[in-house]
DNA sequence: GCACCCTATGCAACTAGTTGCAGAGGTGGC
DNA sequence: GCCACCTCTGCAACTAGTTGCATAGGGTGC
C-alpha cells in the first residue's frame, strides 16, 4: 500500500490539508497514485495517529474550517525506511484488455467503439503532459535531484500514455 | 472487477480445474489479470452460485478429485453483457513510481539498485514475450477473430514490458 | 428566506484481493 | 513407516480502496 507514502511526499513537499491533497492527485501525484477524498481522509487519520503528521486547524473566511498536516520527524524517517525496502514487479491487471482477449465472446464493435473514445482520452492527456513538460521543463538536461525526479515522473506518464495509444491503435488497425 | 470474467474467458476456451486456472495465470490470461489460487477458487464458487458455471467432479489417480468448471449459457450472455459494458480508462497506480519520485527523501542509491532488478526483470520477461510472438504467430497479419485477439493482448504484454524498460532506463541515465 | 453551490471533513457498508493456514489423496526415498 | 513433496481444494482474518451518504460554514441569486 502507497496511498500513505505518496501523502507523505506530497506533503514533506508543501504541508496541506484533506481537500487541497484530493485535488493534487488530479494533477502531480496524479501521475502514480489516485484516491477518493474519503480515503486520503481515512489515511491520514491513521497517520496521525502513528505520529508520522501533525494537524493544525486553520479557521477560514469563507469556508469551514480546514486541518493543515505536516509531516512529522517520524514522518520523514518513515518515508526513508520504506524507500529503502524493495518494490517487487508489479502485476498487470486491466478491464480493457480482458474485453480486447474476449472480443470474440461479445459485440466487438461496441467494444471497438470504447477503445476509440479511450484511445481519445489517452491522446488527450498526452498532449497535456507534453505540453506540461515543454513549460515546466524547458531545459531538463539542467535539472537535478527533486526536480529531476519530478520531471522523470511526468516523462512516466507521457511513456504510459504512449504506450496505450500504440497498444490500442494496433488493436483497432489490426480488425480493421 | 474483471476477474470473474477473466475466468469466463478462460473457461470458455477450455474448461479447467481451480488450479489449472491459477496456473494459467502465471502464462496466458496472466498478461491482463493475476490473482491467487485462493481468490480463485472463491470467485469460481460465487460464479457456480450464480449458475454462470458448472462444476463436475473429476476423481484422478495419483491426485485428489478435482472440480472442473464449464461456462453456461447463463455464463456466456453474461459474458457477452459484460464485453458491452463501457470500461473507463483506468488510473495507473505504482508504487516504484512513488519511489522514483521520492528519492530525494530517502536512500537513493538503493533505489537505482531496485531499479536495476527492475529492468533486468522486465528485459527477461520482453525477450521471452518475443519469444513466444515469433514462435506461435510466425505470420500475425494472417490472424484473424479470436486468434487474433489472443496475439494482440501478447503485443499489448511486449508493450507493456517495453514501457517499463523505457521509462526506468530513462530514470537511471537521467541520474547518473 | 430558500435553493443551490462551493468548501471541508468524515462515517459506514461493501468489495476485491492478500496472506496464512489447513485438510486430503497419493508417491517416492530412506 | 515416516517424512517430504506434489496435487487439489478451500476457510478465515485482514487490508486497501470504493461508493453512498452525511454534517457543517458560508456566499449568491431569485
Amino acid at each position: 500500500m502507497a496511498l500513505e507514502h505518496a501523502l507523505l511526499v506530497a506533503l514533506s513537499e508543501r504541508p496541506a490539508a484533506g481537500l487541497e491533497l484530493a485535488r493534487r492527485f488530479d494533477r502531480s501525484i496524479g501521475f502514480f497514485w489516485s484516491a477518493t477524498h474519503q480515503q486520503i481522509y481515512k489515511v491520514l487519520r491513521r497517520m496521525e495517529d502513528d505520529g508520522w503528521v501533525t494537524a493544525e486547524v486553520q479557521a477560514q473566511t469563507a469556508a469551514p474550517d480546514k486541518r493543515v498536516y505536516t509531516v512529522t520527524d517520524v514522518g520523514t524517517k518513515a518515508l526513508a525506511d520504506w524507500i529503502a525496502t524493495t518494490t517487487p514487479r508489479a502485476g498487470f491487471r486491466s478491464e480493457i484488455a480482458v474485453k480486447m482477449r474476449a472480443a470474440s465472446y461479445g459485440d466487438r464493435t461496441a467494444l471497438e467503439a470504447n477503445l476509440r473514445e479511450l484511445v481519445d482520452d489517452h491522446r488527450t492527456r498526452l498532449a497535456h503532459y507534453e505540453g506540461m513538460a515543454a513549460r515546466d521543463y524547458p531545459e531538463p538536461t539542467r535539472l537535478e535531484g527533486q526536480e529531476l525526479d519530478t520531471y522523470l515522473v511526468l516523462r512516466g506518464g507521457i511513456l504510459q500514455e504512449t504506450f496505450w495509444i500504440a497498444w490500442i491503435t494496433e488493436y483497432l488497425e489490426a480488425h480493421a
